[in-house]
DNA sequence: CTTAAAAAAGCAACAATGTTGCAAAAAGCC
DNA sequence: GGCTTTTTGCAACATTGTTGCTTTTTTAAG
């Protein structure tokens, strides 16, 4: 049973990284079905925890790299130096990323999620300034921890 | 004429410290003087830059932390493992930080700069979230770019 | 299936960043 | 000035991230 769901996000992943053109190695294979699995965003060192007797700390900065570079996974800003990183739900590409959603950090149980459903709020900047991209992190208390 | 504004900066720094009932010493005075003379955020690595010669890497560590705590100076989250600090305008005191304002970052300066006047929006999250402190992080060209 | 070219992984060495304990120095207070 | 408390500097260490190079794996072609 819990088996054929393992086997069945690595079926997942195999795909991912074909529809990517990327070629399907062990550790990107390990690497995004753990974002599969995951509820949250996760960082470097989340992997490294699980993976490290399996492959290197450097393939896996390599690894992550590659799909933020690739439009796989976006990142989440914060305020304490350590990356978190979740797959992109949306059409991200090569270059571009189009994720528009905020992002939701618990106090309680510190994981990261993407509320894929709000969707950023328009910013009325001062003269002068032009926007871009536009990132939303709320704090508080998630929906499990309540 | 500038040795009057320098001076004026150690000035104010001298008052900032002793209303927030902090020991006056020089590394204190020299870092608020900066984050005053400075119209952006400022990371450790660019206090450490200006300073390496003057205090050790550690006291500009422990110097930003005590500022943090105290309400002195807040943290802006960026996604490329580098915090950026910068002054608290809002009366912000020991425990509790009341910044409201968004955070603005130049992708050709590489600034980031407080903007007092834009206020955080109201985030309607889904069932179940609740809402504490709220983030929003814009990039853009800031006016003296463009 | 075999093979050649291209891509990725592993390894080692290094750089940068952040932390801790402790002794010396400086600041605050009377 | 002298005493107490706080801060600093230093050294040692831990963690995190980067780079060059060699070996291994993957891909694609025959
Ligand atoms: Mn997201
Ligand atoms: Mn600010
Ligand atoms: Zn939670
Ligand atoms: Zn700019």
């Amino acid at each position: 049973m819990k088996q054929a769901v393992k086997a069945n996000r690595e079926q997942q992943s195999e795909e991912i990284l074909k529809h990517n053109k990327l070629s399907v190695t062990d550790s990107r294979k390990f690497i995004l079905a753990f974002f599969l699995q995951q509820k949250g965003a996760i960082s470097h060192g989340d992997i490294e925890k699980k993976a490290a007797d399996r492959f290197d700390r450097v393939t896996i900065y390599r690894t992550l790299q590659t799909f933020v570079d690739r439009g796989l996974v976006h990142t989440i800003p914060t305020a304490d130096n350590s990356i978190r990183y979740a797959l992109c739900k949306d059409d991200c590409g090569k270059g571009e990323h189009h994720d528009h959603h905020i992002h939701f950090i618990c106090d309680k149980c510190r994981q990261t999620f993407c509320l894929d459903d709000v969707v950023t709020p328009e910013i009325r900047l001062p003269r002068g300034y032009s926007a871009g991209h536009v990132e939303v992190v709320v704090e508080g208390v998630c929906k499990d921890c309540r």
